[in-house]
DNA sequence: CGCGGATATCAGCATGGGTTGATGTCACCA
DNA sequence: TGGTGACATCAACCCATGCTGATATCCGCG
């Protein structure tokens, strides 16, 4: 895995938790499925706030959205949180095993 | 788990792979230890540069120091990084228990 | 059809964090 | 002891990103 600006695991850890109001939203969105207004309700931001932070995560491509009318929900995409995860405890084995290697100065 | 400003795991994440550079400096630890200047090496980024950004890692508990003499060199904390891919793994499986439940608005 | 509600987007502004060059401190060597 | 190398830190600058108020668009309802 060879992290650059464009790997995925980065960005996606980034739009997940590069901003404390995002993983706010991410943490509500892992307990139910919401729509803005809720959102913007549990959060006390301000809407445009709350949508440009939706539009971050909906073009990661971790969340999903549903119109239901006026109302937009928005589901979290477990399967590419745990994608992550995975990709993590990759990165957890190497370095674990990296150790004790020392390359001279 | 609620995710704030505070949380363990989206500090981790963000000092993991909040930077480009950061993450790249990552993805080389994981392959093995490595001194300050092999990373400036490496990564061909300013000394300070790297320095500030070895600083965010160590502060933030995910990288181990050993001074030998002149050279400094960094283990990348595999524990500490299995730990956020457990969180992460646990945020997957709520979002993913979480399908279904429709707040009305 | 007109109006109100939901929300996505736009444009402008402020701030935090990355980068740079300079500096300070420590370790090593002749 | 003095000089050099490694690198941590400092201070200044710049830019990307978050936040705000305003606007545009779509949907539902009487």
């Amino acid at each position: 895995m060879l992290i650059s600006a464009r790997d995925p695991v980065a960005e996606a850890a980034v739009a997940l938790f590069g901003d404390p109001l995002r993983a706010r939203i991410v943490a509500l969105l892992a307990t139910e499925q919401m729509c803005t207004c809720h959102l913007i309700e549990e959060t006390g931001a301000r809407q445009p706030t709350v949508s440009h932070h939706l539009r971050v995560l909906r073009e990661a491509g971790l969340v999903d959205t549903e119109p239901k009318g006026r109302f937009t929900y928005y589901r979290l995409r477990a399967e590419a949180v745990a994608e992550l995860a995975d990709a993590l405890g990759g990165l957890a084995d190497r370095a674990e095993r990296a150790g004790g290697h020392y390359r001279p100065c």
